[in-house]
DNA sequence: CATTGACCTGT
DNA sequence: CAGGTCAAT
């Protein structure tokens, strides 16, 4: 199955860069801990299976891509001290949450049609379905490799998830989010599938979001998901319950225990996007995850 | 604009 | 209720 795979070392210290943590942080969902403590997992069409070198800041990586694509998949090519540092000049207020994720760094999707349909599994639903679900999508394309009785699948284009019937995504359990990805599929493909998604990454982010909100079924937050983890829109910013509670803890003291509407929705966005231009996202993504693991304490 | 309820399913 | 969105009010 797709030929002998490549092997190679990437030397950096577990606080620049934690796989695992990274993977797993709501950003990709095909990515699992096996028993042996290797991460295994798949992006668009390549997969990976990285292992945590003895007593050295390095990792082992197989993969049936070159460095450069899981290089770029964890965007090594980003100075994670440089970014932290920057961070913290920018805004203070951040350190604490930078320092409880060390490792934690913004991905990059190498596929942009896998991050749009994962993102329309979140929308209201919670991180181990959303896992669930995206890999009932991924089944539909062809297997590349079998790692540790883990299935690893191509991530499907959009001509094939186009023919998925409603009814076929409802009896995997997907609820009423069967029919608005069916119809997103068809939608995609009459814009022009993968190359027009591919378009919006070489949009200006306004006009990205603009473009994706007139998907029915795909509001401001999802958009800017797909906008960050999809298409390199790194100054993006997705205001979730999460984000937002960190956001009126912060910044919007008067606005804590409200809802969260259009307006407020972007008058918080941009002001992180202002405050933190195209490093945005990799803040939201500190706030983000800090949020996700320590929600329940801080409450 | 802001608010409200419906919407699948699983923990 | 969960990393929301839409339609109606």
């Amino acid at each position: 199955m797709g030929g002998a795979p490549y092997s190679f070392e990437i030397e950096i210290p577990r606080r620049y860069f934690d796989v695992g943590l990274s993977a797993s942080s709501g950003q990709m969902f095909r990515w699992k801990q096996t028993a042996n403590s290797e991460w295994v997992g798949a992006n668009g069409k390549h997969w990976f299976r990285v292992r945590v070198l003895d007593g050295r800041e390095a990792y082992r990586v197989e993969s049936s891509g070159p460095p450069t694509v899981f290089q770029s998949l964890f965007r090594l090519d980003w100075d994670a001290a440089d970014v932290t540092e920057t961070l913290t000049r920018l805004g203070p207020e951040l350190e604490p949450y930078l320092q409880a994720m060390p490792g934690l760094r913004l991905t990059r999707s190498g596929d942009a049609v896998e991050t749009f349909f994962s993102f329309l599994c979140s929308a209201n639903n919670h991180i181990s379905r959303i896992t669930g679900m995206v890999n009932h999508l991924a089944a539909y394309g062809p297997r590349l490799e079998v790692v540790d009785v883990i299935d690893l699948h191509r991530f499907p284009r959009v001509a094939t998830l186009a023919k998925v019937e409603e009814a076929e995504l409802r009896e995997k359990g997907f609820g009423y989010r069967a029919a608005t990805i069916t119809q997103i599929a068809r939608e995609l493909e009459s814009r022009g599938g993968e190359a027009y998604l591919r378009s919006l990454g070489a949009m200006p982010y306004e006009r990205a979001q603009i473009e994706l909100l007139g998907f029915k079924g795909i509001g401001r937050k999802l958009a800017d998901c797909i906008a960050l983890f999809g298409l390199d829109h790194t100054e993006a910013v997705p205001i979730d319950t999460h984000i937002w509670q960190a956001a009126t803890r912060l910044y919007f003291p008067h606005w804590q225990g409200t809802a969260l509407t259009d307006r407020k929705y972007e008058e918080a966005s941009a002001f992180i996007r202002n405050r933190f231009g195209r490093l945005a996202g990799w803040a939201q993504q500190a706030l983000f995850y800090e949020n996700v693991v320590n929600w329940r304490t801080r409450k």
